[in-house]
DNA sequence: AGATAATATTCAAAAGGATGAATATAATAC
DNA sequence: GTATTATATTCATCCTTTTGAATATTATCT
């Protein structure tokens, strides 16, 4: 019996809810680990520890910037794959929180200049 | 963070070879279970195990014909979600053995019915 | 250099999935 | 009824994955 070593090894990186998280918030383009460490609301370790399996399997890439890492995609296809079971699993609007999250990396410090007023507690909730 | 629970059980499905390999034989259409053991050459026992799973997952459902039972896909879109993964694994081309199995099943009588020359051994290698 | 911020890694315990062996069920044939 | 064929289920063991906790690394700032 053929044993499927490359699909299974691909279904293993993608079945589990962390991991899909940050797929899908990586969607929108390369993060910062604090960024996801905001928008998911785990241990940075947690995230780090997904992070390498992502890597390991080939999917994300990171690059340094100063104090922070960024992650990304690096195999959009994943995309088709994750659309198709998001069709099978029904609720196939987005879920992710719209929210604008807020971390200390120099991206989210620079687009919040001008947001001072804003309590940042108030940002990550919701 | 939300967890994703109707992806990750479908995911867990299918993240496992002799399943995948199930999924695959029964693109062609509904088969009976010893069908699929002659095709995968693996205990009868290990194949209900996974059929279960797959059956509990909602991908199959069974159909009881006399002694046989026969499976069929009840989520065609399950393939596309095989089909991107294939996609990215590589290795786009069929993978399946074309070869004629028979198995007991009345189906595959039928079909043979012709052929009493050639052995049945042989009609199962390569 | 020391302090601090961001991220990564290692280790161990717990949970969960995979698999073999044995046995159970269901339908048919005699 | 008993025997036989096809399939299903249960149980125990092994193996892998998950997760928390602690610690290490890397870069920057003073």
């Amino acid at each position: 019996m053929y044993d499927y070593p490359e699909e299974v090894k691909l279904l293993k990186a993608l079945t589990h809810p962390a991991r899909l998280a940050i797929l899908e918030i990586l969607r929108g383009g390369e993060e910062c680990v604090c960024h996801l460490e905001a928008a998911l609301g785990v241990r940075q370790a947690y995230i780090s520890q997904q992070l390498m399996v992502l890597r390991d399997a080939g999917l994300l890439q990171d690059r340094r910037e100063g104090w922070n890492v960024y992650y990304r995609i690096i195999r959009p296809e994943i995309y088709s794959v994750l659309d198709a079971v998001r069709q099978m699993a029904g609720m196939p609007e987005a879920r992710l929180t719209l929210t604008p999250i807020v971390c200390t990396c120099p991206n989210c410090k620079e687009e919040n200049t001008h947001q001072v007023n804003i309590p940042v507690e108030l940002l990550n909730v919701r």
